[in-house]
DNA sequence: GGCCACCCATACCTGCTGGGTATGTTTCCA
DNA sequence: TGGAAACATACCCAGCAGGTATGGGTGGCC
């Protein structure tokens, strides 16, 4: 199977239309059509059903749906990595992925770290919304990532732990509780009005319902600011605090653990040198 | 990137020899030389340094070597997982792998668990040798798999844990210790005059050095058996307990985790339900 | 109910490119 | 210094990807 019958495959699949899968590819429908139908034929079975008003997938085409945009995944990141290595201009590079506004301490303690440590390369940081990391470790437009645990997943990755730590409730800063010393997760079960907020889910959609999608944190610093919402945090991110916020410690909140996380099949000296590093904080 | 230029690559990469890396891919060599050049154009900078005695690869060469490997089976996964889907003459069937002789009473009854399960498939078994379960998995040969920690690897895959338990050593049954109520490591450590033995590594080759390579557990037993080995295992061998060996526990060697383990992207109903199935023995 | 619009498949043509053969260039070795 | 080994270059051909035109079937609408 050529990656050009994957990608076409995934547009159709992703669009059930033939005619905008081929706009949104740049070639002309009967081409797509063709190359559909000779990978049905190559792969022993239908992957669609044709309704004369559109399309749905069969049971194998889901399972190929999933499987060709990991193998999409795998192309890509071997695309990028390689062309990242080639010293095309510049000198090798790792690529850390973050969420922004997390961890901007440790992070500031590890760059430190690691480029007083000898024949260290060059890292970028892309600062990122919240549950991208994984996608951009997985199609090679990172490197390295810090990943919060139990909220981010490192299926696929190999991790070390950092930093495991408490977490606080970030409350707008005129909330009654603030003077509070401590809180505990019932009673923040009893804040009233204040609106849903919607994370990403797994996939990177938002799931469907009232409320502002939270993408970034900063975003979410702004929503509590202005008294529409509150969230728990790890206790690190009172080190970012906002103008309008304030914390309180939530002695039953689960523990979050940072850890660094990077593709399972990586081997390269500056890698292993960064992670080295990081566990030595 | 095309898969085909991948191929290509990675036949290269490993041959370090044009001609030769041709005739394994069935082409002459003048078409795998430009399709090796322009791939370098592409990606930016050179990837094979040519000494006019062979070939020797680049920075960047290594990363996409390691990179093209996941890649292609990523790839491969697709096509056989999908392959298997299109309900190509049989009904849709899982295929579970295990260590051929390992955690066999487990495997029973999950297989009867499962079977009992309403909906479920049929649950092909393949019996491989030792450490080909995550290459299995991962190039789509298999399903889900009975892995064992700490000896197996679950990076890249989503596992739950199914068993815990402790070791035994594994003698041959002239061995005056086999009376023994229980031993310790250390007493192991001084049985002498045994050959050294060479388990496969991570990427499937065995280390270099004297000693048989253990592909399995059956010609581990047979070497025991002839009184040519020794070894320590999890309790749950003893039920497949072979001619000529015996067992006694060892009271503090590292405990074994039984865990089914599968790819992180699967998504199937069926493999969730053997799953669950598992976790509830 | 018949017409139309929509959507995918088929037919046919064309140009690009993957692959083959022949040959060149460099280097190492005898 | 001649020859062998190994990768690159030149050139040709065939197959296939992609385009246009059109067919066929189905659902909706007047």
């Amino acid at each position: 199977m050529e990656t050009r019958e994957l990608r076409y495959f995934v547009a159709v699949a992703e669009e059930l239309h033939f005619s905008r899968a081929a706009a949104r590819l740049g070639i002309a429908q009967p081409p797509l059509s063709r190359a559909i139908s000779r990978l049905e034929r190559r792969l022993g079975g239908p992957l669609l059903e044709r309704n004369s008003r559109g399309v749905t997938l069969t049971d194998a085409g889901r399972v190929l749906l999933a499987e060709a945009r990991a193998a999409l995944d795998a192309v890509d990141a071997a695309e990028r990595r390689t062309r990242r290595a080639t010293g095309d201009g510049a000198e090798p590079a790792l690529v850390l992925v973050s969420k922004a506004g997390a961890s901007t301490e440790l992070l500031t303690k590890l760059l430190d770290a690691y480029a007083a440590e000898p024949g260290s390369v060059k890292v970028e940081v892309d600062l990122c919304g919240i549950g991208e990391q994984g996608p951009r470790l997985r199609d090679g437009r990172a490197d390295i990532a810090l990943l919060h645990l139990p909220f981010d997943s490192v299926d696929g990755l190999d991790s070390e732990d950092l930093l495991t730590e408490g977490q606080v409730a970030v409350l707008p800063s005129s909330h009654p509780w603030v003077t509070r010393p401590q809180l505990r997760l019932a009673d923040l079960e009893d804040i009233p009005s204040l609106p849903p907020m919607r994370w990403p889910s797994a996939g990177g959609g938002f799931p469907d319902g009232p409320g502002p999608e939270i993408r970034d944190l900063a975003q979410l610093y702004q929503l509590i600011g202005l008294g529409r919402a509150y969230t728990i945090l790890p206790e690190s991110a009172r080190a970012e605090q906002q103008h309008g916020v304030a914390t309180v410690p939530v002695l039953d909140a689960p523990e979050v653990t940072t850890v660094i996380a990077w593709p399972q099949h990586s081997r390269s000296l500056a890698l292993a040198t960064l992670v080295q590093t990081a566990t030595r904080l």
